[in-house]
DNA sequence: GCGTAAGTTACCTACCAGTAACCTACGGTC
DNA sequence: GACCGTAGGTTACTGGTAGGTAACTTACGC
C-alpha cells in the first residue's frame, strides 16, 4: 500500500464521498455495525482512515447516511406502490416492491436487518427493520382510516406484513434455485389477502379448552 | 465491591453456574453479544472476570450455552403445540405457544431478535430467528408431507409464520397496553389460517400489467 | 489444621475510534 | 515553464476498552 496513484488515482471530495458509501454500505452489511472497523472501510475504498471522518465524521456518521438512504428508499418504492389501484393491488404491489428491493439492494437489505448502535442505550428498537415496520404501520393507519376499517388494528397487520416479508426475503436471497420475485410475493400477498379477506370480526380461539 | 461475604455469599459451581446464563441472558438481551463485556456478566452477578472464563471458556462459549436453552425451548414448545388437534388447532397452538414464550421469557426473546456473533465469518444468519425459522421450516415440512401437501412450498410458510409472529411479538412487548396473548394469537391464527386455507392452487398477480 | 473448591488481584495484549501534523499532485497565473 | 495555493491524502500517534490469563488468596468440610 505504498504507491498507489496509478491503481486508484485521487477522486473528488463527491466521488469519494458517493464510492464509501457504497463501500460503508457493504462493509456494514458483512459485518454488523459493532465489529466494523472504519480502518476496513478505508481500506476496501483505497483510501486512508482520516478521509472517512473527513467526510462522515465518524463511524455513527457514515453510518446514519448508508440507513436513512436505505429507509428512505424502501419506504419511497413502498408509498408508491399503495397509493394506486385497487385494494388487492395495493398489497400485492407493496410485497413485489419489497422483494425487488430485496433482490436488487441485497446489501441495504442486510444492513436493515442487523443490529442498529443506538440499542445500547435506549434498549428498544434492536433492528432497523422494526423501525421500517412502525413506518409501514403508520401508512396503514391512513389507508385504513381512508377505508373505514379499525384503525387501532393496523399496527397488528402492517408488523406482520413486514416481519413476513422480511424472513421471506432473507430465505428467498439464501436459497439456491430462488423463485422468481413476483412467484413469491403471488404466494405472500395471496396469503396475506385471503386471511384479511376472510378474517372473522373477532377472532376467537378455536381450540377447546378442556373443562376444569 | 470489597467485602462481599455478607451480601453474597459463596455458591456451589452448579449454581454459580446456572446464575452466569440467567446474568448473560439479561446483559446478552439488553446490550447485544458484541457490545456485552465479560465483566459486566461478572460484576451483576457479584463475581470477578474469571469466574466466567472457568464455567464457560468464554464469551462465546456463555452466549452458546444461552441461545442453544432458548432455541430449545422454543422448538420443543412448538413441537409439542404442533403435533395434535386439527390442522387449525395446530397452527393456533403453535402461534399462542410463541406468544407465550414472548411472554415469559421476554430476556430469552430478545436474544433470539438480537445479531449473532457468528455472522460475520459465515455472513448468512444475521440473527437467530432465521435459524429457529429454518427449524419450523423442517418441522413444516413433515407435516406437509403427512398431509399430502407440496412439501417444497412449506419453508415459505413457515418463514413467513415466524416473520409474522416474530414482528408482531416484539410489538407487542412494546406496547404500552398490549392484548392478551390469545387475542393476539387469534388475530394472528385467523390471518394465517384463513390465508392457507383459502390459498389457490397457483397464486397468479393480480395487478394488471400495462400493455407494452 | 489441612486440602480443595471458589474466588480475587493484577496484569498483558490486541484492537479500534478518533486526531494532529505533515505531504503531494494538480491547475491556474504571471 | 517555474511558482504556489489548495483539495485530497498520508503517517504516526493517543486513549480507552475489553478479551483472556497467571498467580495468589480465602473459606468450608472433613
Amino acid at each position: 500500500m505504498r504507491k498507489r496513484a496509478e491503481n486508484s488515482p485521487r477522486l473528488t471530495a463527491a466521488a469519494r464521498r458517493a464510492q464509501l458509501i457504497e463501500v460503508g454500505r457493504a462493509v456494514f452489511a458483512e459485518m454488523g455495525y459493532e465489529a466494523t472497523a472504519v480502518e476496513e472501510i478505508a481500506a476496501r475504498a483505497g483510501v486512508s482512515k482520516p478521509i472517512v471522518y473527513e467526510h462522515f465524521g465518524g463511524k455513527e456518521g457514515l453510518y446514519a447516511v448508508v440507513v436513512d438512504r436505505e429507509v428512505e428508499y424502501i419506504v419511497t418504492r413502498i408509498v408508491e406502490s399503495v397509493s394506486t389501484g385497487s385494494a388487492r393491488e395495493r398489497v400485492e404491489q407493496s410485497v413485489l416492491a419489497f422483494l425487488t428491493y430485496v433482490k436488487e439492494r441485497p446489501e441495504g437489505f442486510a444492513v436493515l436487518l442487523r443490529d442498529s448502535p443506538l440499542s445500547k442505550q435506549s434498549h428498544q428498537m434492536p433492528a432497523l427493520m422494526y423501525e421500517l415496520a412502525d413506518r409501514i404501520g403508520e401508512i396503514f393507519t391512513e389507508q385504513f382510516k381512508m377505508a373505514g376499517f379499525d384503525a387501532k388494528t393496523a399496527p397488528i397487520y402492517a408488523h406482520a406484513l413486514v416481519g413476513m416479508v422480511s424472513f421471506v426475503g432473507r430465505w428467498w436471497t439464501e436459497t439456491q434455485k430462488p423463485p422468481p420475485a413476483e412467484t413469491v410475493a403471488s404466494h405472500i400477498a395471496a396469503l396475506a389477502w385471503m386471511g384479511l379477506r376472510h378474517l372473522p370480526k373477532h377472532p376467537a380461539p378455536v381450540v377447546r379448552k378442556p373443562t376444569p
